[in-house]
DNA sequence: CGGATCACG
DNA sequence: GACGTACGTGATCCGA
C-alpha cells in the first residue's frame, strides 16, 4: 500500500473562525488584520510539508463556504438565523484566505446552495469509494458522522489546533455512540449556534444515552410512549417534530456534484514564487525567511520589539506545540554585578539598547509605591546576566560612610532614555509598582511587559489545593523555574529588627535585587510564548497590558478626602458606641466584650436563654446579622442594640478612623493600590485602603462617601454601568424577553416579575430581583429558599418557572458547565480564561462550589473586561477631546469616578458616556445596549 | 493566623 | 449516606 492515495480536505471556513479567536490580532504593514490568515498560512504549510510522511497527504484541497444561505434554509427558515455577523476585523481576512490558498496552488472548492460540510462529505465519500484514505482537517462535530472505514479506506479527522487525530474511539468518547449514530444524537440535542431545535431540555448526555439505548432516533422517539412518566417523556412526545426536522438538518448531503475532479487535487509540493510574493505582501517575514531556507524549522528571530514579537509567538502557536526553551543555566548569584561607576552603567544601558529587551526591577524603602523612595535599580539581559545599580544606600549609622555608588541624578539621566525607548521592551514583575516609583523620578516607562499579568492571563484560578496559584514572583519562580528566591526577610530581617532596603550592604543587595531582575527575565522567556499557544494573547495585549499604566496613573492621582469631616464622624460614632455598649451590658446583666462573637453568643444563648442558637463548625454560636435580626423580630431589644453597635463600630474602625490614617501627607489625598490579578474573574481589587467597599447602602454609611470630595472649582463625576451583569446574562444566554426589556429601557426586575408572577407589585418585584441575582450566582433551591424565606420546594418551583420563561438561561448554565468540565476553564466574551481545577472533584461541596463560580465567572469576567476596555480607551478619548484636566480616579467594578473642572462637565459626560457604552465594540457586538448613568457633585455621595 | 463579621459590586 | 448550599472581593476584630 505504499502508493495508497490519501486525500486531505481542509475545512477552511471553520478554521479561520477558530484561528481568529485563538491567535493574536496581527496586522500587516498596511494595517489590514491578518492574524487568522497567518494561522491559516502556517497550517497549510505544515500540511503540505507532510507530503512525504507516512500518513501525510498525497492530495489536498480546501473547502470554503460560498454564502451564508444553503438548501437547509429552504427546509427551515430559522437555520443558522442566530449566527452573529463575523467580527469586524475578520471580515477583510476572508478574501485573503482565498489568496493564501491560491499562493499554495491548492484547489479551492466553493459551491453555492450547499455548505462546506456537504462538499467535504461528498468528496470524502467519493474518495473513499475509490479506495483512498481521507483526512478531514476540522474539528466540527457534524463532520464526525463521516468517520470510519469502508471499502478498506478510512476517513478520519485532524484537529490542527490541538494536533489531535479524531477516529472512531474519539467520536465515541465525545458522543457515546458510533459515528454513524452521531446524527441521531445531534438531532436530539440540537445546537443553539446553528439554531437547530433538537428536543428542548435534552443535552448531549441525555441524547447519547437515548440513542445508545434505543439504537436510533426513530426508535428512541417511539420508545417515549412506554417510558415512565417524566419531563423527558413529555418532551420527547411533544417535540417529536422538532427532532425529526433536526435530523434532516444535521444530515450531510453526500451526493453533491464535484466541481474539481479528485485527481486534480494531487499535491506536488509548494511552488515558492507565488507563495513568496504572498508572504512578502503581508509582512510574514519569518515565514519568508523559512521559505528561502528550505522547509526547515523556523528561525528564531532576534528582533524583539513588541510588534514583531507577536509574529514570533503566533508562529509558535501554529506549530501546535511549545517551542523548547533555550537551556537556562541555574541561577548563580555570584555572576551578578554591582554597578558603581558611570562607565559600567553606560555599558549596561548600551547592551540593553542592543538587546531590545531588558528585565527591570526597582528597590525602594516602602511597599506603598506612592510613598516609596527609589534606592536602586536592577537590570537583566539574560540568565545570570544581571546587575544592581545602588542609588541611595547608606545614610544611617549602619555604614561608617556611604558606600561607593553612582550619582543618583546622573544615573537616572542615563537610564531614562532606555526606559522610555519605544523600541526596547521593559519587562517587569508587577510593573505598576515600578511605573509609579519611576514616575516619581520623572521617568515615563514604555513599552512594558509584565510577567505577573501574563501569568494571570494564562493561569487565573489554576492553583490546586496545597500548591499556590498566585502570581507573585517567589511563587512563579518556584512553579516555573524550580528556583527558591532569596527572601526579603533574609535580606532585610523581620519584625523590629527589620531594616530598610537602603541600609542593606551592597553585596547582599546586589544578590537580592539582581536575582529579581534575572528571575523576571527568565519568567518572561518561559511565559510569554505560552500566551499565543494557549490563547491568552488577546486578553493580555488588548486589555490587561495596556491597563497597567492607566491604573498606575489612577493610583498616583488619588482622591481628596475631607479629614475634618471624617474626624467629626469618628467622634460621633465613638460616643454612640460607648452609649450602646453600656446599654447592652445593662440588658445582659454583666460586662463583656461586645465585639467578641464568642462572648456575645454565650450571653445570648446560654445566659439569657434565647432559643435557636446554632453552632458552626468552630463550636461557636453564630451571631451574624441574620441571626440578630431574627432575635430582634422575637422582641430581643439587646439584638437591636448589638446590630447598631456593630454598624457604628465597623464604620469607625474600617472607614472614618482608617481613612484619616491613609491620607498621604505629601499629596493630601488617599491613594489606593489596585491589584490587577487579585480576583480570579478578572476584576480589579483595591487595598490599602480598599476604596471599592466604601459604604452607600445605608444612610449613616453614606455620610462617609460625602467625605470624598473634589478640589476647589472641581467636581466629582460618577459614571455607572446600569445592571451590566444582567444585561450580559441576557445577551450571553440569549434571553429574548430580557433583551427586549433592556432595549426598551424597562425596569428589569419588574419585567422579570411580570414574566414570572403575572403582576408587578413591591413583593413580586423584590422576589424577582432576588431570583435574578441568584441566577447570576448559580442557584440552589435551598439558597434561594433561605433568601426568600420560603420552603425549598417553593423555591424550586420558582426556579422551574424562571427556566421555563427564560429557557436560554438554563441552556447557558448547562453549556457553560459542560464546557468547563471538559476544558477545565471558563471564558469571557473577550477570551479571558478562569480555571476551575476542582470542577470534577469527587467532593460534592467542593465540586458544587466550583460549579456556581463557573456559572458566574463568564458574566462577572465579561463585565470586568468591558470596564477595563473603557478605562484603556478613556485616556486617549479625553485627550483627543481636549479634556486634559479631567482625571480618572477610581474604579468600583461597574463605576468610574472622575475629578474635573466644573466647566468641563457637559463635554466630559458626553465622552465618558460614549466610551463606556461602546467599550465592548468592535471585538464583541452585544445584542443589548449598555446603559451608563452619570452624576456629578462636590462629593462622591452627591455624585450618585 | 484563622474564623467571624460586614463593607462593596 | 452525608454533605451543606449565592458569585467576587478586603479590613477589622477576637482569641488561640
Amino acid at each position: 500500500m505504499a502508493d495508497k492515495k490519501h486525500l486531505y480536505l481542509v475545512d477552511g471556513s471553520a478554521y479561520i473562525f477558530r484561528a481568529y479567536h485563538r491567535l493574536p490580532p496581527l496586522t500587516d504593514p498596511e494595517g489590514t488584520p491578518v492574524g487568522a490568515v497567518y494561522g491559516y498560512t502556517t497550517m497549510l504549510w505544515k500540511l503540505a510539508d507532510d507530503l512525504d510522511k507516512a500518513d501525510g497527504p498525497t492530495h489536498l484541497a480546501v473547502v470554503l463556504d460560498k454564502s451564508s444561505k444553503s438548501f437547509r434554509n429552504e427546509i427551515y427558515d430559522q437555520y443558522k438565523a442566530n449566527r452573529p455577523d463575523p467580527p469586524e476585523d475578520l471580515v477583510p481576512q476572508f478574501p485573503l484566505i482565498r489568496d493564501a490558498t491560491r499562493a499554495f496552488s491548492l484547489p479551492c472548492i466553493e459551491e453555492p446552495d450547499v455548505e462546506a460540510d456537504d462538499m467535504i462529505a461528498s468528496y470524502a465519500r467519493a474518495a473513499q469509494a475509490e479506495g483512498w484514505d481521507v483526512t478531514i482537517v476540522s474539528s466540527d462535530k457534524d463532520l464526525m458522522q463521516l468517520v470510519g472505514e469502508e471499502n478498506g479506506a478510512r476517513i478520519d479527522m485532524l484537529d490542527t489546533m490541538k494536533n489531535a487525530r479524531i477516529y472512531i474511539e474519539e467520536v465515541e468518547e465525545k458522543f457515546g455512540v458510533r459515528p454513524e449514530k452521531v446524527g441521531d444524537v445531534l438531532a436530539l440535542m440540537g445546537d443553539s449556534v446553528d439554531n437547530i431545535p433538537g428536543i428542548f431540555g435534552v443535552g448531549p448526555k441525555t441524547a447519547s444515552k437515548l440513542i445508545a439505548e434505543h439504537g436510533d432516533l426513530t426508535s428512541a422517539l417511539d420508545a417515549a410512549e412506554d417510558m415512565k412518566k417524566s419531563k423527558l417523556k413529555e418532551r420527547l412526545i411533544e417535540h417529536r417534530a422538532d427532532a425529526e426536522l433536526s435530523r434532516i438538518l444535521v444530515t450531510l448531503k453526500e451526493d453533491c456534484g464535484l466541481p474539481v475532479p479528485l485527481e486534480d487535487m494531487k499535491l506536488d509540493g509548494v511552488p515558492s514564487e507565488p507563495l513568496a510574493a504572498f508572504l512578502e505582501k503581508h509582512g510574514f517575514t519569518s515565514l519568508r525567511r523559512r521559505l528561502d531556507a528550505g522547509t526547515g524549522s523556523p528561525t528564531r528571530a532576534n528582533d524583539l520589539n513588541p510588534a514583531k514579537q507577536e509574529t514570533k509567538s503566533a508562529e509558535a502557536s501554529s506549530e501546535g506545540n511549545s517551542q523548547p526553551l533555550p537551556e537556562m543555566p541555574a541561577i548563580d548569584r555570584a555572576k551578578y554585578e554591582c554597578v558603581q561607576s558611570m562607565d559600567r552603567l553606560t555599558e549596561w544601558v548600551e547592551r540593553a539598547q542592543a538587546a531590545r529587551l531588558v528585565a527591570v526591577d526597582t528597590e525602594t524603602d516602602s511597599l506603598d509605591s506612592i510613598k516609596a523612595r527609589l534606592v536602586g535599580v536592577s537590570l537583566a539581559l539574560g540568565p545570570n546576566d544581571a546587575c544592581y545599580i545602588p542609588l541611595a544606600h547608606g545614610g544611617s549609622d549602619m555604614f561608617a560612610e556611604k558606600p561607593e555608588q553612582v550619582d543618583k541624578a546622573e544615573a537616572l539621566a542615563a537610564l531614562k532614555p532606555l526606559l522610555e525607548d519605544e523600541a526596547v521592551l521593559k519587562v517587569f514583575q508587577n510593573g505598576k509598582y515600578d511605573l509609579n516609583v519611576l514616575s516619581g523620578e520623572g521617568i515615563a516607562v514604555a513599552p512594558i511587559d509584565d510577567t505577573m499579568i501574563i501569568s494571570f492571563a494564562l493561569d487565573a484560578g489554576r492553583g490546586e489545593a496545597g500548591i499556590g496559584g498566585g502570581h507573585g514572583m517567589d511563587e512563579l519562580a518556584q512553579r516555573h523555574l524550580g528556583h527558591v528566591c532569596l527572601s526579603y526577610k533574609e535580606v532585610c530581617g523581620t519584625g523590629k529588627k527589620a531594616i530598610p532596603f537602603g541600609e542593606v550592604t551592597l553585596d547582599k543587595a546586589t544578590e537580592y535585587a539582581a536575582e529579581d531582575a534575572d528571575v523576571t527575565w527568565r519568567l518572561h522567556a518561559h511565559l510569554k510564548p505560552r500566551l499565543a499557544i494557549e490563547g491568552g494573547t488577546k486578553i493580555y495585549q488588548r486589555v490587561d497590558r495596556p491597563l497597567v499604566p492607566v491604573v498606575a496613573g489612577m493610583e498616583r492621582e488619588g482622591i481628596k478626602v475631607d479629614r475634618t469631616r471624617l474626624a467629626k464622624l469618628s467622634e460621633e460614632f465613638a460616643t454612640e458606641t460607648s452609649r450602646l455598649e453600656k446599654e447592652i451590658h445593662e440588658i445582659a446583666g454583666q460586662e463583656f466584650t461586645v465585639g467578641s462573637p464568642k462572648q456575645l453568643g454565650e450571653i445570648l444563648f446560654d445566659k439569657m436563654g434565647y432559643k435557636g442558637g446554632k453552632k458552626g463548625k468552630s463550636g461557636q454560636y453564630s451571631t451574624d446579622q441574620s441571626v440578630l435580626e431574627r432575635l430582634s423580630g422575637d422582641g430581643a431589644e439587646i439584638a437591636d442594640k448589638v446590630l447598631e453597635w456593630r454598624q457604628l463600630a465597623k464604620l469607625k474602625s474600617t472607614y472614618t478612623d482608617a481613612l484619616q490614617e491613609a491620607i498621604n501627607p505629601k499629596t493630601g489625598r488617599v491613594h489606593t493600590s489596585y491589584s490587577l490579578v487579585g480576583a480570579q474573574t478578572g476584576r480589579l481589587s483595591s487595598t490599602d485602603p480598599n476604596l471599592q467597599n466604601i459604604p452607600i447602602r445605608t444612610e449613616i454609611g453614606r455620610q462617609i462617601r460625602d467625605a470624598f470630595v473634589a478640589e476647589e472649582r472641581n467636581v466629582l463625576l460618577a459614571a455607572d454601568y446600569s445592571q451590566i451583569e444582567l444585561r450580559l446574562a441576557a445577551h450571553m444566554a440569549d434571553v429574548a424577553p430580557l433583551k427586549e426589556a433592556f432595549e426598551h429601557g424597562e425596569d428589569i426586575h419588574s419585567r422579570t416579575a411580570t414574566e414570572m408572577f403575572g403582576e408587578v407589585n413591591r413583593d413580586t418585584r423584590a422576589r424577582a430581583k432576588t431570583i435574578n441575582f441568584a441566577i447570576l450566582y448559580g442557584i440552589s433551591r435551598w439558597g434561594l429558599a433561605g433568601r426568600l424565606g420560603v420552603e425549598p420546594d417553593e423555591a424550586q418551583e420558582m426556579i422551574d418557572t424562571y427556566f421555563k420563561r427564560f429557557p436560554g438561561i438554563q441552556k447557558y448554565i448547562l453549556h457553560t458547565l459542560e464546557s468547563v468540565r471538559e476544558k477545565g476553564y471558563s471564558e469571557t466574551l473577550f477570551g479571558r480564561k478562569t480555571w476551575f481545577p476542582r470542577i470534577n472533584s469527587k467532593n460534592q461541596a467542593e465540586r458544587q462550589g466550583s460549579e456556581r463560580a463557573a456559572i458566574n465567572a463568564p458574566i462577572q469576567g465579561t463585565s470586568a473586561d468591558i470596564i477595563k476596555r473603557a478605562m484603556v480607551r478613556m485616556v486617549p478619548a479625553l485627550r483627543e477631546a481636549g479634556l486634559d484636566k479631567v482625571r480618572m480616579l477610581l474604579q468600583v467594578h461597574d463605576e468610574l469616578v472622575f475629578e474635573l473642572p466644573e466647566g468641563d462637565v457637559a463635554k466630559a459626560s458626553e465622552v465618558i458616556e460614549r466610551v463606556m457604552a461602546g467599550a465592548a465594540m468592535p471585538a464583541v457586538e452585544l445584542s443589548v445596549p449598555l446603559g451608563v448613568e452619570i452624576g456629578t457633585g462636590k462629593s462622591w455621595g452627591a455624585a450618585h
